[in-house]
DNA sequence: GCGACAG
DNA sequence: ATCTTGTCGC
């Protein structure tokens, strides 16, 4: 048995991540990893889900993982990696193919306590990591021009914890923020490289696989 | 106490 | 997060 980790302990966790935070580097990368996840019954817990992790080289996919596994605990604002943590982990341990880097459909330091689940998965791996979120949890912005490539820092406590990011023109901005080894600045940049649509190619491909798969 | 609240 | 085709708009 794997014993399950309570509220209490994890909200702790989250303490330590954030004081280990490293969110400065601009890291050579050339393989993306992207990961999400999928769930049988999402309102009930447990449920079974997949966790599929995309490497992608910037043109081709190299490899997709696709993991299934048990989910326990529900989701709670503030505790997605409480929730999904676990399946990514078993996603990218299974992968043969390594990224370098790994976007992740959460946030980073936009989070309560400075500690989004990228974060956590960057730390835990020890590889650079960067959260893509689609709405905000935390802080204020301002809706960036709809040009492609504009930008408004998200604020929470008076600090800037990552962007508001138009990723495509005319479309809904992502949240990126930065979770393990990168600054805020290299997580905006890169991100939006990988945009072809409103969200990474990584994580955008995880996510579709997923869909086909159910 | 009320409202907001990643996926 | 998931159920789902067409439809409207950039
Ligand atoms: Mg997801």
């Amino acid at each position: 048995m794997k014993s399950s980790v309570t509220i209490e302990e994890f909200l702790k966790k989250q303490q330590d991540c954030a004081s280990k935070a490293i969110l400065e580097g601009n890291p050579k990368v050339e393989l993306f990893g992207g990961l999400d996840l999928t769930f049988e019954s999402p309102y009930k817990t447990p449920t079974r889900a997949w966790a599929c992790l995309v490497v992608f080289d910037g043109k081709r996919v190299i490899s997709k993982t696709i993991v299934e596994g048990v989910v326990k605990t529900p989701y709670i604002p503030g505790l997605l990696a409480m929730r999904e943590l676990e399946l990514m982990l078993k996603a990218f341990e299974k992968s043969n193919i390594k990224p370098d880097i790994l976007l992740i459909d959460g946030h980073g330091q936009a989070h309560p306590r400075l500690c989004g689940i990228a974060m956590h998965i960057g730390q835990e791996l020890d590889i650079p990591s960067i959260g893509v979120g689609k709405k905000l949890l935390v802080g204020e912005f301002s809706y960036p021009a709809p040009r492609r490539g504009a930008f408004e820092s998200i604020i929470y406590k008076s600090r800037v914890v990552g962007y508001a990011l138009r990723t495509k023109e005319g479309v809904k901005p992502v949240f990126v923020s930065a979770g393990h080894k990168v600054s805020h600045a290299f997580a905006l940049e890169l991100t939006l490289s990988l945009c072809k649509y409103r969200i990474p190619e990584p994580i955008r491909l995880a996510h579709l696989n997923l869909k086909k798969l159910r």
